[in-house]
RNA sequence: UGGGUCAUCGCCAAGCGGUAAGGCACAGGACUUUGACUCCUGCAUUCGCUGGUUCGAAUCCAGCUGGCCCAG
């Protein structure tokens, strides 16, 4: 009897062919689409429902939409409102993956009695030499969502399919077309999902009751420079919508919750070879030590910077980098590598 | 009130008689499963005001208005 696989299908390009691929390769597949938040958007509103349904028919395959507005509202949205009060830049994908995507579908796939779950991700699954599992770099490094993935736990690996990791976005799209896929040239999904036009302030305003006070933007001495209208507006690193001009261009260095304080400085101030981060995944070793090589990406789009563990306690670990990154920004992720191989990651907090 | 000095896009700032650089800010686009960064495009028919000289002035002259600095 052939195994089972839940697949999770927003409507888009990559998932559907995700579970052409595995049909493909003689899964009983059975696509799901999950309602986060009822939005115009290809990746969490209930639209995409409609055309992941009609792939599943296309495809010969059970299709079935899950409710998880309740959990995502907890899990996503709290944690990303959460996070910019706190003065952090949160990534919501990776909450949503870890939660919603993998911990909440991994539940229902079980109780549909699947072996696996399966997604549209560009990233390989790969089981090491040393009994565990970890992701490793797509084919496509331009595509490669290996970064969002850093925080998963090796039950969900074990337990997870990523069928799109050898191919090219391209060709997805012809393989979709190829089969008769009517979602063939959907754009690609991007931006916060459940934020509109970017605007995820007003999306905090008027869908979290979220308000701040407005505060100073101070230099590195401390020196008032201009006001704002609220630290959530910012970022480390951020140079546009500041309103302010110094005849060169300026960026966020530092935000303060509690003063309100935004500190701004040149390029060259965001420079730093040192970085902490606490919740901690290790995925392919059992932990991390110190004088541990690897190569860190801090943001989504980041190459990566070779580094070295340069302490490790209960709550987290901290780098150093061979050579400056720019802008490390507390609340994002910061992904270890090996080469390919993901060793983990965490939430950077300094 | 005398003497000096300056007045060019929201901010800073080139220009020095030949028909308005540039930077910052801002707007739009590209890139992007987060926020950012980056890149591309746009952005003063006009140079505090009024006259004058000149073929031609932001650039020279006069007066006015305003800012700053000395003196008082």
């Amino acid at each position: 009897m052939s195994k089972k696989v839940m697949v999770g299908m927003s409507g888009g390009v990559d998932s559907s062919v995700a579970a052409y691929l595995l049909k493909e390769q003689g899964y009983d597949v059975i696509g799901c689409t999950l309602h986060l938040f009822d939005a115009d958007s290809s990746c969490c509103g209930i639209e995409g429902a409609y055309d992941a349904k009609v792939v599943c028919r296309k495809l010969g395959i059970d299709h079935k939409i899950i409710h998880f507005n309740e959990l995502f509202s907890e899990k996503v949205i709290n944690y990303f409102v959460d996070e910019y009060r706190r003065g952090f830049t949160p990534n919501p994908c990776i909450a949503c993956n870890y939660y919603i995507k993998w911990q909440a579908m991994l539940d229902e796939a079980r109780k549909e009695g699947c072996d696996y779950i399966a997604t549209g991700h560009y990233a390989y699954i790969k089981h090491l030499p040393n009994g565990r599992y970890a992701f490793s770099k797509a084919k496509s490094q331009a595509k490669d969502q290996s970064y969002v993935l850093y925080n998963l736990s090796q039950e969900m690996l074990k337990s997870t399919l990523m069928p799109l990791g050898d191919y090219e976005k391209d060709d997805v799209r012809r393989i979709a077309e190829d089969i008769g896929l009517m979602i063939a040239d959907k754009p690609d999904s991007q931006d916060i999902c459940f934020v509109e036009n970017g605007d995820y302030y007003g999306f905090m305003v008027n869908h979290c009751g979220y308000s701040e006070k407005p505060g100073h933007f101070v230099d590195k001495e401390g020196n008032i420079l201009g006001d704002h209208q609220g630290i959530s507006h910012f970022t480390i690193g951020q140079r546009k919508g500041l309103g302010i001009a110094f005849g060169e261009p300026r960026y966020v260095l530092g935000i303060n919750p509690l003063t309100r304080e935004v500190v701004l400085g040149s390029n060259e101030d965001l420079m730093t070879t040192k970085l902490k981060c606490n919740m901690v995944n290790a995925m392919a070793v059992e932990s991390f030590a110190i004088g541990q090589r690897l190569s860190a990406k801090i943001r989504y789009s980041h190459k990566g910077e070779n580094a070295t563990v340069s302490s490790v306690s209960e709550t987290g670990l901290e780098l150093s980098f061979d050579a400056p990154v720019r802008a490390v920004t507390p609340g994002q992720a910061v992904v270890f590598y090996d080469g390919d191989i993901v060793l983990g990651g965490g939430h950077i907090t300094q």
